[in-house]
DNA sequence: TTTTTAATGCAACTGAGTTGCAAATATAAG
DNA sequence: CTTATATTTGCAACTCAGTTGCATTAAAAA
C-alpha cells in the first residue's frame, strides 16, 4: 500500500524520528503517541512507512521490533542492510554505517543478512 | 535454574533435536509434542536447556524463536555465536559454522553479534 | 519404602499485534 | 467553495504466543 495521504497522524509519527537518528521500539512509539494516535493507527502507519522506504526496522534479541529512519532508500528497494548495535545495559539501539562481508555458502544463494551487534554503548562504558 | 532431574518430558524434547541437526521453531515444537508434553512444560524445558548450554536459540526476521542443539557449549558460556541461515522460501533454518568478523566501533565495546543470513537453500534453488 | 523437592499439567491470564466496521478526514471533481 | 469519493482513523473485540499460580505427579535422596 504505502502512504497516500499526508495526514496529521503520519506527521506526528515522523516527528518522533526527526528528533534524533536513534531507533525507537514499536512499544515505545505506541506509548509516546498514545494521546495523539490510536495504537492501531501507529501499527498501520509503521508498516506503510516501511513499505515506502521511509523507515526500516529490525528485531532485537528479545524479539522487540525497532524502527529507524532510512537513508537513501526507495519504495522499490531498501538499502538499509546495515548492522544495528544494541547496548546490553541501557537497551538503546543505533544504526551502524559499516558494511560487513557475509561469506558465500555452497549450495545456497545468499540475498540478505540481518546483523545485530551487542555490547556497551559509549554512555554505559 | 537449569535441568536437575532426568524426566521423561526432557527426553521427549531432546529426541526431537537428535533426529537431525536442523533448528526447530518453538511453535513447531509445541505442536509436535502437544500429545506428550504440555505447552507450558515445553517452554520451561527450552529455557532450562538453553541455560544449561544444551540448546541455543535465535530469532528470525519475523520474531519467531528457533532452537538448535549446541556444539561444545557449557552452562557457563555459550559458544554458539555462529550465524544462522534461513531460507526465504521454505523457511527452514540451519546453523552455519563460519566465523564472521564484526568490525570494531569507536566508543563502544562489542561483546556479541547475532547474524541471520537470508537466501535460498539448496532444496529451493 | 518413605520423604523431600523439583517437574508437570491445567486453567486463567498477559500483552503485542490484528481485524471488521462505522465515522472522520484528506484529496479530487465539479 | 461545495460536493463526491476513497483513504485513514478510532474503537471494540479478537488472536495467539508465551507466562503465572497452584495443586498434583514423579524423580531422586534418605
Amino acid at each position: 500500500m504505502g502512504i497516500i495521504r499526508k495526514t496529521q497522524s503520519a506527521a506526528y509519527l515522523l516527528k518522533e524520528f526527526e528528533k534524533d537518528s536513534k531507533a525507537i521500539s514499536t512499544i515505545e512509539l505506541v506509548k509516546r503517541l498514545s494521546k495523539k494516535i490510536n495504537k492501531t493507527t501507529v501499527y498501520r502507519l509503521l508498516n506503510k512507512l516501511e513499505e515506502d522506504g521511509i523507515l526500516h526496522y529490525f528485531l532485537d534479541t528479545k524479539g522487540v521490533k525497532w524502527f529507524a529512519k532510512c537513508k537513501g532508500c526507495s519504495k522499490s528497494k531498501h538499502h538499509d542492510i546495515h548492522p544495528h548495535f544494541q547496548c546490553t545495559e541501557c537497551g538503546n539501539v543505533d544504526c551502524i554505517e559499516v558494511d560487513i562481508k557475509v561469506p558465500e555458502s555452497p549450495n545456497r544463494k545468499i540475498t540478505n543478512a540481518h546483523i545485530l551487534i551487542l555490547g556497551q554503548c559509549n554512555l554505559c562504558l
